[in-house]
DNA sequence: ACAATAGACTTGTATAGACAACTCAAGCTA
DNA sequence: TAGCTTGAGTTGTCTATACAAGTCTATTGT
């Protein structure tokens, strides 16, 4: 009996598949599963919980709905991949996207420093006024036509190695994800011009709309960065699905 | 028993209670069963389909956690209301959203026409060309500013009666929700600049960058209509929020 | 008239058993 | 050796049954 299993459950009146999910979904957030890792049979949780077979496949199956665990008949139950996100207007990383096109990626950091936060930055990211942050900016390239803007600040004490990234390895977003990974996130989209820097930068002309993303992301209670993304309108378009 | 239910189903090899989900939603979106009206009972089921209940109960359950169904013990299951928030960019409706501001709404209506599909139409809604379709312009003020041109095609043949709708009093998303109530759905989104007839209908200038929402309806497996907004970008910004 | 109770009907959970379908590896056969 | 068969282990589905628990109505008792 491994009914110890659900001793620590804030809820013991659940019902028995619940405890389950809740005992499978605990070892997979605290690390001690791995992705892809196999997870114990449906027979083995009958013998090791004393419990009928219906039961742990209900839990295994809703898990698999939630997108938790896959299955594969005649192979086992294993930890499913970090769900890429393709829904909707999720977090992308833009350098994913542009590679999935089967196009090129590249980046140039223009700016990043780590400084105090001013009011406006303070409000922003939630934090009081001089709090530590990072400043960066960078450009991103898709076949060596810039395609996106990144105006980026960044709390310092949750993301305290921001600076010391090799952004032409690895994108910010790379970073910030694992060391704070987020729990929420807020977009905000319109259509704007953009000023004679932008436009150089992206290499458009001052007539051409843009799309601005402004993106402020927490991970628990604390925002982690806000962010402005700007877009030349003839080369990027958004794309969302929704329902089923 | 009622197993002609199951009859005209795309794949018969389904397993019966995902053949179950599929009659119930279909019955859902062609509009036969209405938001909060009671679906039949578990037991209604097993005696109708000569199934076991256990059977019936997970294609309900399966249901009740995609948010299609809502199950009350003792009650019974009734049809869910259509969630004001799916997380992300949902399909709002304008005029709602502008009275939740605390602003005026008028709507101004320039074409609506009963036609038959072109080709490009045809493509747009998955139906063949000539087959009925309605198109439709509406200008939505805020305020008396103008906010969004809508241009709308709409497959007639699962909205008969658009052509027959007053739209002073409701927005063609009211019409469409309760006649095809949507199940899922795409979204486009641009930034672009207006052609000379949107600057007059907008009241913008030839230069101000507009938000484009191209956006494609389904109601189960049919496309019920393809729409493009148009919103100039000073006066209108998109919002999304993902995660908890 | 009012309150309490009983019963019918509903969904929620759990069980035990059965068979199908799939994967893999070991063993057998040509 | 190459290919086939078999069997063990796995998930996928379905059944029949049981009891718990929530809601409402009709009946009963005071």
């Amino acid at each position: 009996m491994l009914a110890h299993l659900f001793d620590d459950m804030p809820d013991a009146s659940q019902p028995i598949y619940a405890k389950l999910k809740q005992a499978i979904t605990q070892k997979i957030s605290h690390g001690q599963w791995q992705v892809n890792q196999r997870v114990p049979s449906e027979a083995e949780w009958v013998k090791a919980l004393g419990v009928s077979r219906m039961t742990v496949n209900r839990a295994l199956r809703e898990l698999t709905a939630e997108g938790i665990l896959v299955r594969h008949q005649g192979l086992g139950t294993f930890v499913a991949e970090k769900k890429a996100h393709s829904a909707l207007f999720e977090v992308h990383n833009i350098a994913e996207e542009i590679i999935a096109r089967g196009h090129q990626h590249r980046s140039e950091l223009l700016v990043l420093e780590s400084a105090k936060a001013s009011v406006e930055e303070a409000v922003m990211l939630g934090v009081r006024t001089n709090h530590g942050i990072f400043r960066s900016v960078v450009i991103h390239y898709e076949d060596d036509l810039p395609i996106q803007i990144e105006e980026r600040i960044v709390n310092a004490s949750r993301a305290p190695d921001y600076d010391k990234q090799d952004f032409s390895k690895h994108t910010s977003y790379e970073y910030l994800m694992t060391t704070a990974p987020m729990t929420e996130g807020e977009h905000l989209v319109e259509a704007v011009l953009p000023t004679p820097t932008e436009c150089e930068r992206l290499q458009i002309s001052p007539t051409e709309p843009c799309l601005q993303i402004n993106r402020r992301t927490w991970a628990g209670d604390d925002i982690i960065t806000v962010a402005r993304l700007l877009h030349p309108g003839s080369r990027f378009q958004l794309f969302g699905h929704f329902g089923r």
